[in-house]
DNA sequence: GATGAATGAGACTTCATTCAT
DNA sequence: GATGAATGAAGTCTCATTCAT
């Protein structure tokens, strides 16, 4: 009986695959090579398909880069937002259970190679850098943001200024996938992701808690 | 007596001068638009000759590139080690003024957007990669490294993992050129650079010092 | 008694029907888009069917635009041809009526545009140019000719060069088309067809009928 | 002595003459086959150089086809335009003139082949269709308008509608052009251009001409 | 030294046609 | 019959590099 839940002939279902298929060999060459470097002939090829077959599932180099990033970090992003939504715990437990949690989800993974290849090259491709801003750092922006009005409207953290302190709170996520994919790589054992998030965890939150006599409106 | 300082005839001292204004050309639009959208028509005509008068300068783009290097990043280094040999007060104090004085030289400059070019493009050209590991990362590395063990010598600093360390004290720096080039123009007001590297230095700082109970190699 | 027509199951008439929806899609796309700029995927698309299914019908698109012609122009010739072996009056009412004829059933409709498809775009075609040729342009011609012969055989036509004064007949016709599918649109309320046809017809026949003086032998 | 007028070395006097050379081969190519079904790396081996060449000289495609309007068709209108300027006699003789020339000037080369393919694809190149109705159609119009107006205001003509007069002078033209490039060179003999133009405008000087009982506003 | 014309490999994108299901 | 996924040749345009003058 298990196959009646797939009456699909195969191809068809080669089909569906496809898109999946093409989507995992373009995130590996843009991880590996950048947007502008990575040529569409060999995505296709690693996808074990010819040129023309990766123009009927995205309409172009752009599309497809959207299609990557709508594929592996907006639904991070979403299911972080759910997970924020409903913490009711307190906001420093919540603040540091999201950045580790990135780092799990995203930080760690080839996934962060998109993060990267933003920075190095939104300058060059405005639409790219539109869909991004919007897509991921928009999203992110607010869900810190609002962890962080969360901790001050509940008096678990200072009144700070808030969007400044988000533009620190993500900095260091930010050096991290930079460092991993530029000179990372060049070097041995150093910077160990967790402990560097953890200690910059134990500073930050120590400067958001009331009661200190921090006056940085920065807080970092 | 004004001429007694430069006694060429005026086209000469112009064709001296070519070099400086090739470079400083190719480091606007190396900085704007990254190594491999510059374009060398665009940086001979922003220097004011012909794309031919570019070659006989420079064997072609990646030893351009090289040159910009060596004219923009390299001194500033020589510069640092140097004062770094002379200093005789404490190590926490070198250390913060090596980092205070990059951010003045460098950080806060065009310049450091080739770093930010460097990180961001270096997968793609390997010659450059290394090129610039040798002559940039390497000296750098050993530098902070050098100011590391002069502390620790001194007993100025506990005995930490050098390496390890070196790569935390970079780590700051990365991140500021990489936010500077990237998302901070997006952005209005945040990420003050020498607020963040004070407050960085004050924890790395207090890491650093010995009797504090710290037992975490990396100090972060 | 309603099915006495046709008793067909549906489905059947439908496909039955498949190669006129095509044609239907084809013609429309043909004259809207020209010959080569017409792509077969959306000639399916119009006709509702998948691109193969074109295929199965037309072997390739050259065929399609044969089976395009045969279906909207050769049968009104087919017609003209029968109307003009019956006609029995003056010569000079049968060139009327056969060209303004002409206006209403091909002129004054879209496959006219086809006829301006190939005046444009035959060079680039040479099979589907003579095929046109041999389908259309022979028969028309052919029909013009013999009505000049009778007309001379029958003593109403002055003994005129025919194929000289066949092609100047054919001149105002091809000009209609050109005017309709190119400056036409773009202009608003000039060149009313049927005086224009008209005014030609007048002089024209004019220069035809027996006894006037003309010399020229194109008799324009 | 007559080297003295040219001192420019070789390779210079070439670089001036390659946008001739290449809008010559343009011409070729396009009266050809059309502008759509010309290849640019065509147009450049005619001309003698390489694909990359034609760059240098002209933007794109479409701006290499406005070079060759430009280049071929509307000096001839600005001759025509100074020829009305400066003519004093019968309008009806102006008009003639200024026909009968057209074709001396134009319809009888190869450019009249630029006509019929601006007929045929401007349907497909909107940008294209633009750039030729201001540059020639609309010229070209105002031209005949003008000549209509100044016989009318003479009392040479009769006071007809003059946007449609124009229009109806101008289908002649359009006609011969088209079956010029298309019909033409399948049919021996026929349709000889001068003959054609000198009919047409004896009926229509005569339809323009006072005094006469026309009551057609086109006046065909 | 200086020029800038010339090259040609290479990238993206389109679309008629085929064929496994 | 019908589908639509897949192909790959072909076309436009870019740009690092060369070289005759």
């Amino acid at each position: 009986m298990e196959c009646s839940l797939d009456t699909k002939p195969r191809w068809e279902r080669r089909k569906d695959a496809r898109p999946q298929e093409l989507l995992a060999a373009a995130i590996d060459l843009f991880v590996e090579r950048g947007f502008a470097s990575t040529r569409l002939e060999d995505v296709a090829r690693r996808a074990g398909v010819s040129k023309g077959t990766l123009y009927l599932y995205f309409e172009n180099k752009e599309e497809l880069f959207k299609a990557v990033v709508r594929n592996s970090i907006v639904p991070v992003i979403g299911d972080a937002e759910s997970s924020v939504a409903e913490f009711d715990g307190h906001s420093a437990e919540l603040l540091r259970s999201v950045m580790m949690g990135w780092w799990d989800r995203i930080g760690a993974h080839k996934v962060s190679g998109i993060i990267k290849l933003v920075t190095a090259e939104s300058g060059n491709f405005p639409e790219l850098a539109a869909f991004y801003q919007e897509e991921v750092i928009n999203r992110g922006t607010r869900m810190i943001s609002s962890m962080l009005e969360r901790g001050i409207a509940r008096g678990e953290f200072r009144p700070v200024n808030v969007t400044q302190v988000t533009q620190v709170l993500i900095a260091p996520m930010l050096m991290l996938v930079t460092w991993k994919h530029s000179v990372g790589p060049c070097e041995q054992g150093s910077l160990e992701p967790l402990a560097f998030l953890d200690a910059f965890l134990d500073i930050a939150l120590h400067g958001l808690l009331p009661g200190t006599g921090a006056t940085q409106s920065t807080a970092a």
